[in-house]
DNA sequence: GTGGTCTAGACCACA
DNA sequence: GTGGTCTAGACCACT
């Protein structure tokens, strides 16, 4: 099955963020793995039904940001880079963004239930997202 | 010790929201109180060197959001409402929230479960303190 | 004296490059100082000749680097952020790319000295920008 | 032992200009001698996992270039020609590696002055090497 | 075929 | 006024 890509013209998200995010969100996951070859931009574009540019313009903040590498004419590749992150940098990120998360919540009222049935909803629908856009 | 405001440059979260979700979370979190008065528009221009017509258009959506009440020539108090945030808001601020710390675990090499694991560990931790801490 | 811009059609360097490559230059010679404002978007294009878009995909990309950081509505600044690497990185970065530097100029059969000659030069023309494009 | 090709998909350089470089360098380091055969295009695009055509183009302008020589079915080898290099490409060659030099430093947060400065030490150590090093 | 650059022009959000 | 997003379409370089 598939790596599969879909928009959300509601959430107010650009779509280039929701591919650039979508693509993280797949490595860190290993449903991207490192050397996979993404679609190429015109396929993307045609299947996402977005312009050309929008797709480039997702694929090269990737490649900035050094997720993914690029060979001219030959394709857009997932980067061989295992984390750059070192891993206790990676564990009081992880710790900070948490705390972060449960403080925002509560200062919005929501009780940390929600909060879960939420996260997983949203987990659920990015692992398999919607065929349409 | 005064409810103060600060504006972060660097977050790409637009001044004019960083100043309503300021004021929403000090009232969640009771800094500040129904009846309390707001800075002035004037005076929050001159402290956070910005555009007056910045804090207008945030304390018009607070105003509009019924958190603040403005009596012209006065001064804009805390609202007495406690029903402060209203459902539909409120969710709409826990999918942005939830969205938010997926995408940023991800960025981090994170895996979801490793997350929800992280996020599990502190909820205990927070419901049974541990002496000392 | 204000911090030019200029571009040079004929290197076959990107345009959107040039620029990029002329902010950091600037920023690493302190000819362009923390919170220091860049020219707009649209000032830059009409003085460069070139489109909106090219010039918006430069600012961009540093941003992304964190070279600069951007409020909408507002402009584009200089980062605060001191250098976020490292002395000790820095100057083992340094070291290494003036041996390779070297090697690869010997591998081209240049001497030393045509080398620093040519370095020179560059340097001239970039401290003070030709006014045509 | 063998002089020994190598593609480096992660520094954008089109792989048919890392081939040209690299026999260029060879030739200039004496690690490939003149009358010494390259490696078929079928052999190389082997080995190298890259298209037949990217490796024909690399020795198409190698020939050009006079740096080889083809003899129609039985190989491609190093050109007896002493000046390998011409002095157009040399020049180029020689600003483009300068332009990239400073570009690299510039990224590092390095002020040209102090690249100047280790440039001359390292190329005064080159010149007097220390005992034992 | 692949991705990269650039233009022209539209519309939106923010200060 | 500022920057951000997106489209449509052109042309180029590389495989």
């Amino acid at each position: 099955m598939a790596f599969r890509f879909s928009l959300n013209n509601k959430s107010g998200v650009p779509y280039y963020r929701q591919i650039v995010n979508r693509v993280i969100y797949g490595v860190a996951n290993e449903m991207l793995l490192p050397g996979e070859r993404l679609p190429t931009v015109r396929q993307l574009s045609v299947d996402l039904q977005v312009n050309l540019n929008t797709i480039a313009k997702a694929y090269s903040e990737l490649e900035l940001r050094g997720i993914v590498n690029t060979q001219q004419g030959t394709g857009t590749f997932v980067s061989q880079n295992e984390s750059v992150i070192d891993p206790s940098e990676k564990e009081k990120g992880l710790l900070r963004l948490c705390r972060t998360f449960l403080d925002e919540i509560s200062a919005l009222g929501i009780k940390t239930d929600e909060a879960f049935t939420a996260l997983k909803t949203i987990e659920k629908e990015r692992k398999n997202p919607k065929k349409g856009s």
